[in-house]
DNA sequence: CCCGGTCATAGACATATGTCAATATGGATG
DNA sequence: CATCCATATTGACATATGTCTATGACCGGG
């Protein structure tokens, strides 16, 4: 399963129409948010000293085991909201802002129609 | 279950760690949107006249049966993302604006950390 | 070259989710 | 009141998802 790069060129969810492919793409991202424990691993990756995480800082976080976190980070790199990166014995793990900041335009509202 | 107002005043994610209920909270927001028919129908009542569609509409734009597209629109009630008003025998439903605001707001991450 | 530490993968299992058919509800109209 | 239309609710079912245990893969140091 490829990384999407579909999030590119959507535009806000009021101007055109979602045909069902771009929905279908868009829902897989939000489905990948659409849990508490990828929601604070993202932040976790965000508010960690150099925008990166490496897994056993994330791990500690969690009353979870290592392969259930090692499972979300996985979701979360293929829908594209995180890279990976390896640097000796430790994986690091930093954010994908480009892929980020469309969703926020996606559901940046005019406030009137 | 009540609509979630825990939107309001969410710091970007980087800022500030989000805690175990406010990631839940969050959670079930992200996991309404994690659907390619309710993106869909987010869509179509975003882009139509008046920023409001009656579930007639909404209902012919799918190869669904009625019940799972009223499903559908209960999750996005039920989350914040639309209200609804009944006018006659039909029922209308809106964006809610802000919650979608809040939830752009989530995810606009600086550029560089 | 083996070993300990870090992370990923595979498989199993209980629960959650999307869909449908059937039915209920509730307003409008004759 | 009877009936039709628009929408919601219920219950059933197949599939998807989150979690665990067990195991594999990869790296660095003795």
């Amino acid at each position: 399963m490829e990384p999407l790069q579909i999030l590119d060129c959507s535009p806000p969810l009021v101007r055109e129409q979602l045909d069902a492919d771009k929905a279908a793409d868009l829902a897989r991202v939000f489905k990948a948010l659409g849990d508490p424990v990828r929601l604070r691993i993202l932040s976790i990756v965000a508010s960690h000293a150099g925008g990166e995480a490496c897994v056993c800082d994330i791990t500690d976080a969690f009353d979870l085991t290592q392969p259930t976190i090692s499972h979300h980070l996985k979701v979360l790199r293929e829908v594209g909201l995180l890279t990976h990166e390896r640097r000796g014995s430790w994986v690091y793990y930093q954010l994908v802002p480009e892929n980020l900041a469309q969703l926020s335009a996606l559901l940046d509202i005019p406030a009137t129609v």
